[in-house]
DNA sequence: ATCTTTTCTAAACGTTCGTTTAGTTATTGT
DNA sequence: ACAATAACTAAACGAACGTTTAGAAAAGAT
């Protein structure tokens, strides 16, 4: 055989998602990947094919980190309230790390809405999809709800859950907090 | 004297600003620019410096078109319900053409939130500032709220607004329309 | 009609982009 | 120890970016 890699591809596709995380897609450059992945261009190329596929990794990547949230969603006993506690979760790596803006996949969804970029397309649809469908669930559990209302209800708060993901990049811990209590104020 | 221009500057920057608005600063490209404008690149330059003056001239013109539906907002003595029509009025553009994709100001307020670009985010916060105070106005005429709630509630109204413009992107308009009317409902 | 002045066309500028290639270095199996 | 092989470095690639420039075309003033 020959020689060994240098680096550790899971840690070094971290570093990569992050950088796209704060950055975005266009206005992160390979050289910006480069310097923050800590290995040379040949090196990303020779593992993960380009950019754009490196991006696609760097997605999936995001959906597996944030899937014990989702967990904890899905496996939630107390309706309303495990929503509630999702949207605490999920804006809370913004209060930990200055330099993750937002959600990734909303953030990618702005940006990438109106290019027509079938695979990014496809990864976002199918988180919302899934996002919607467990807090379907979620409503459920309140038996007294009819489904007219509990449709509506589960678009709002998909779309509440939109805004609060742009907002999370600009907005202060305090007004964060107070607006996912205003939201939840009268379901 | 000499050769007159061909081409009236208002109407160019009007194309130049939809085009800025549905694919945001970026993602437009001088070429597409030339294409949608219908003028060269050396007139575009000699009418409005470069790129990004064109850009910020491009801002100054959407905040004046959007001017009528401010004053609307402003000039009304409804208070909560003013700002209800004014959630209608600002995301109808997207209804009308469907080149309009959000608020243009939101738009950009993502897109530049990680840059340092002081022209950029000047016109951006002097924009929300604008509103936030003219909302808190109208939360005010309901006198039975002390400071602390209207303070809460402009913030809320301002996240939900944030969102609206993001979710306007790719929502529909019933989706939307649910949601106004469920913000609104919270408060 | 001619001269002057400004707009317009089109080509080229220097950078930076994402990507590839050639050549060197290091590690592993024999 | 040596040969084989893969990872590394660094330079260069063509394309596209924003911007500038030189020359042709056109319109008003005399």
């Amino acid at each position: 055989m020959a020689r060994t890699k240098q680096y550790n591809e899971a840690e070094v596709l971290e570093k990569a998602m992050r950088l796209f995380w704060k950055n975005g897609y266009e206005s992160t450059s390979m050289q910006m990947l480069e310097k923050e992945m800590g290995i040379n261009k040949f090196s990303i190329y020779s593992s993960f094919g380009n950019k754009h596929s490196l991006f696609l990794e760097s997605l999936k990547h995001y959906k597996s980190s944030v899937n014990s949230v989702f967990n904890k969603l899905k496996n939630g006993t107390k309706g309303i309230e495990d929503i509630k506690q999702f949207f605490y979760d999920s804006v809370s790596s913004n209060f930990k790390d200055n330099n993750l803006k937002g959600c990734f996949v909303t953030n990618t969804y702005n940006e990438f809405s109106e290019t027509e970029d079938d695979m990014v397309k496809e990864q976002m649809e199918a988180f919302m999809t899934n996002l919607k469908q467990i807090i379907i669930e979620k409503l459920k559990i309140d038996t007294s709800k009819n489904e007219e209302t509990i449709l509506r209800q589960a678009n709002y708060l998909l779309l509440a859950k939109h805004g609060l993901a742009a907002a999370s990049r600009v907005n202060t811990k305090q007004e964060i907090e107070d607006y996912i209590e205003m939201t939840f104020k009268n379901l």
